[in-house]
DNA sequence: GTCATCTCCGTACGTCGTACGAAGTAGAAG
DNA sequence: CTTCTACTTCGTACGACGTACGGAGATGAC
């Protein structure tokens, strides 16, 4: 067996691939929890309070360790966040995808992925992950491919449209996470926000002139009660997107 | 005058609100720089390094000054990243609009947003900035909306639009900066990555069976040389946008 | 000349990830 | 049964972080 140049890889297939060369005792005490136990612990504290909130120290109180005997579970907290990806994947089961719909199923791609990232808003956060890396990571992939197959795109294309799609989906989620996270860490809705800096706002910018972004934004604010309302921007550029496959799909097979 | 509640305001709008209530002289020694040199040397290290790299003892340790000082020209580290976001923004010129060709002006709202983040990666990681906020953010989103004036679209669309593009543009700008971002960290491209894990990730895939990764995954990474190629996903996805918001708009006006 | 107010900055506190090494436990080896 | 050795657990410590606090020195207002 060669080297393994990335320690999580082994660690994220652990169950489809019981133990390598491993020996089957092991000395010394038992580990008081699983590994699996350890990253969901993490995955509840990054659900409620972020993943900055995460810390090791944090982790380590909440299953009732010391902080350094996490490093006997896992060789390090950017290790133990590419479980918490793989493992919180793992939780949703992919849903049937409509086989006689290739509308639905595009949206159903994109919205799966909407739902995913809204339940673990910390997901957004992790960006130096490699493609397919974990088990559940890869089921999710083929899952989206399948979405797509036999409809008559070539293998880049499905690859882009995919991509297109859940970037879509992420984006309009972590739209929505950033208001509630100003929310939280201003003591203030959008709109509350807004009227408190309305006078401010006002001297400030009638400076200038912004015909177009005065009318726009207040028809949002009225439109909406708040800044910007995700709900609508993902029905809105979910339905373009969508179009824009069908129609690429109509000119190629024409 | 009331309360300011959000103390980035009056420091964001202060070159085009030269002094609110404020002395025309202030006692005291002067300081040794301007908001404006500070904020640029903030620039510059988070475009090299990261936000992350962005400490207040390295920006006071690059302009000169200790630590502390620092607080005496921006209230905090949030502030200093608000006051950066706008004064980046600022630096691009905006380009003029061709006023008979909608597509390619949809495009170029685009495109300048992508080539923006991509100069400035760290803006991605800036997420609690209320919307509009200083006076480049705001003259932006003037010329994003100049763009689809007058096509046929209601005032919320107008705003969708301009989302739909910005954010599509800055998601793509976010996929190219994480895998460089992995290669920095690992020093090792996607396609080296790739080959020294192809026997362990071989030999874990095995387990299972992945027809349609496997085949669209390799067909990219032929492609590609790489595990994704955000340019290609720009190109295409761009397409599809565009092609759906034109689609809208002549149902519209039909 | 006095004083209020400003800039500048050293120190300190509580946070973080984790390197290191000690203490105790349990299977393996004799 | 004893000894060895690998293992888990964890306390301490280091250098980073943002920034609260207070002191020293400078400058304009009176």
């Amino acid at each position: 067996m060669p080297a393994d140049p990335d320690p999580s890889l082994r660690l994220l297939w652990r169950h489809v691939v019981p133990s390598g060369d491993a020996p089957t005792t092991r000395r010394g005490p038992q580990q008081r929890l699983s590994v699996d136990e350890v990253v969901d612990a993490a995955i509840e504290i990054a659900d409620r309070d972020g993943l900055g909130a995460l810390s090791m120290r944090r982790l380590a109180a909440a299953v009732g360790l010391g902080a350094m005997t996490l490093y006997t579970y896992v060789p390090g907290r950017n290790e133990l966040v590419v479980l918490m990806v793989d493992q919180a994947l793992g939780r949703t089961e992919l849903p049937a995808l409509p086989a006689d719909d290739l509308r639905g199923r595009l949206e159903l791609v994109a919205l799966t992925q909407y739902a995913d990232v809204r339940a673990h808003p910390w997901l957004l956060d992790v960006s130096g992950v490699r493609p397919w890396l974990g088990p559940h990571m890869a089921d999710r992939y083929e899952w989206q491919l399948s979405a797509l197959e036999g409809v008559g795109l070539d293998d880049l294309e499905m690859d882009q449209a995919v991509s297109l799609l859940v970037g879509f989906a992420s984006n309009i989620a972590r739209a929505e996470h950033a208001v509630r996270q100003a929310q939280r860490e201003s003591g203030m809705t959008d709109l509350e926000w807004w009227q408190a800096n309305a006078e401010t706002l006002g001297e400030v910018m009638a400076h200038r002139s912004y015909p177009l972004a005065g009318r726009v934004g207040q028809a949002a604010g009225e439109a909406y009660q708040a800044a910007s309302d995700p709900g609508r921007e993902l029905e809105f550029g979910l339905a373009r997107i969508v179009d824009g496959l069908l129609a690429h799909l109509d000119a190629k097979n024409r």
